[in-house]
DNA sequence: TAGGCCATCTGGTCCT
DNA sequence: AGGACCAGATGGCCTA
């Protein structure tokens, strides 16, 4: 990436700031407003996710190697009611979909050059290179 | 087929 | 008490 591409987008970018800067606030509301036929699209896409009276059961016996606080053991004997559960996934899938769209928005503002096999970059990608970008915008904005 | 990436579920913890 | 955030676990999909 040349530094008068950077530059060409760096002008680019302050031109279209003002009708941009809005945006993230703008999605906040639309995620706040989206249907929740879209939110339960891909309910229980893991059949042995699915929430059930047995399914509860069986977590019970906690099989994973998680560190427990005593906080925590006291804490789990007053278990999360299903219906609680469930809204709070519920919640946990709407917060992670909002962070996976934040993350293709902040894509769309890299230059098609940090993308160069043509593949759409990963989230990891994303963040290092517009830590990179950023780097380098600021570097041309000091020295202006 | 192994490994990377992603979406989702879940329990723990912190905050209001 | 309930919501937000976080990290671990899991399974599906895709690609080399």
């Amino acid at each position: 990436i040349s530094n008068m591409d950077l530059e060409d987008v760096t002008a680019k970018l302050l031109s279209e700031w003002k009708s941009h800067e809005s945006a993230f606030g703008e999605n906040l509301e639309s995620l706040q407003s989206s249907s929740p036929e879209s939110a339960m699209d891909s309910m229980c896409s893991s059949p042995e996710m699915c929430y059930s009276s047995d399914n509860q059961e069986i977590q019970d016996f906690g099989f994973s190697g998680r560190k427990v606080t005593p906080a925590a053991q006291k804490q789990s004997k007053t278990k999360m009611s299903t219906k609680r559960r469930m809204k709070a996934s519920e919640r946990e899938k709407m917060r992670m979909r909002s962070l996976a769209k934040a993350l293709h928005q902040l894509r769309d503002y890299l230059p098609p050059d940090y993308s160069k096999t043509g593949q759409p970059l990963t989230k990891i990608q994303t963040l290092k290179y517009t830590i990179e970008y950023i780097n380098k915008l600021s570097d041309i904005l000091s020295r202006a």
